[in-house]
DNA sequence: CAACAAATTACACACATTGTATAACGAGAC
DNA sequence: GTCTCGTTATACAATGTGTGTAATTTGTTG
């Protein structure tokens, strides 16, 4: 019988199913318990499946961490940095970028604070976020490259002091450091434009 | 909590030898295979001696942490920082507090990215690197009041923003993020006042 | 319905690591 | 020449990762 469900049969859906409780149960241990803390026996117990299970899922403790890390990407939200690098006025590409940043690191700030961790202590998870910190150097990279083109740079800022500024402005760990818990993202957006006026010329119309 | 290392015997001596040598070879391996793949049986086997003296000496895998952790901010010099703070000219201070953070952090670079990663990651170990941080943090807010005082705050920066500002600029993770790997620690501090200056009025002269 | 395929379970195993315990040992201290 | 204290050798318990295998459930399919 042809299955009406476009995407899947009744039986992938159940698989689909474990597969997000195991994610979802992986997530909220990692954070409460750290890294080191996140056991796959708890995982499994958890989501209510056995730890054999998990291991079918993702094959490693590192494979799992990178399936909690895809989903937050999505949840955050990535996208919206890559688009607003080109969007066309680029006073107002640059406020969508860090616009796009603080709502991406907003969107799980506890996880993104192990997650980010993780890549700087241990050498075998580094790959996984250095990956999509290269993807976010990229569009970074695009941004600088149309204000130097533009003028918009201070003077005496190189374009490859501009990127590595820009970065660590919109890097996750200054947000985490700027950010008061409960402020709303708005003013730490604001905050980070000012910081980087010191880079580039923010000021006049566009 | 071992002595002072008084050396006054030839005995004191060669135990304190020992510990130096512990926390050398672990902080070796921490920077080399992170601090998961950190095993005290290799730290005992590079320093010579068996993983019971680790014990012995450390406690835990948490206590040598510690130690390495005091033996970077001591060859960091973390006392220029608080120091620097207490400097009579507002904007002298502000340089040679950003100078000392460059010089606390490019004194072991890669060290203090496990170490600073680890309290983002482990919660346990979290305690160690905070209480680092609240000195950090105390010697900020306290030269903040001495801008909001002289007036030198930008319009619309309150002090509280603007601890956090600095706080973030000269963490670890911003120098980190800033500093090419070969580049003069002094770039990178112009770099950083000149972000600085986003928030505080850092022209005219001292 | 019955055969099938795929995912899951229950169970066992090898291996590494942390942390503790205890008796024997050895070199400097007195 | 003892004595003390750190160290060694060794064993042990507790966890955690990762693998393997047979039995079992559960949709799917002919």
């Amino acid at each position: 019988m042809s299955n009406r469900t476009a995407c899947e049969t009744e039986r992938a859906r159940a698989v689909a199913r474990r597969r997000e409780l195991l994610v979802e149960a992986a997530h909220e241990l990692l954070v409460s318990r750290g890294f080191h803390g996140l056991s796959l026996e708890e995982v499994a117990r958890k989501a209510g499946v056995t730890r054999k299970t998990v291991y079918n899922h993702f094959g490693s403790k590192l494979g799992l961490l990178e399936a909690i890390f895809d989903a937050v990407a999505t949840k955050g939200e990535v996208w919206r940095l890559m688009e607003a690098a080109e969007f066309p006025d680029l006073r107002e590409a640059i406020a969508r970028a860090v616009e796009a940043s603080c709502r991406l690191w907003s969107s799980d700030r506890e996880l993104l604070r192990r997650l980010v961790g993780l890549a700087a202590v241990d050498p075998e998870t580094a790959s996984v976020v250095m990956e999509r910190e290269q993807r976010r150097e990229a569009t970074w990279a695009r941004l600088v490259q149309r204000l130097a083109a533009a003028g918009m740079l201070r003077p005496g800022v190189s374009p490859d002091q501009a990127v590595r500024a820009s970065m660590a402005l919109t890097s996750f760990a200054t947000f985490d450091a700027l950010a008061p818990p409960d402020a709303p993202p708005a003013a730490t957006v604001e905050l980070l434009l000012r910081l980087l006026s010191g880079i580039v010329d923010l000021s006049g119309s566009g």
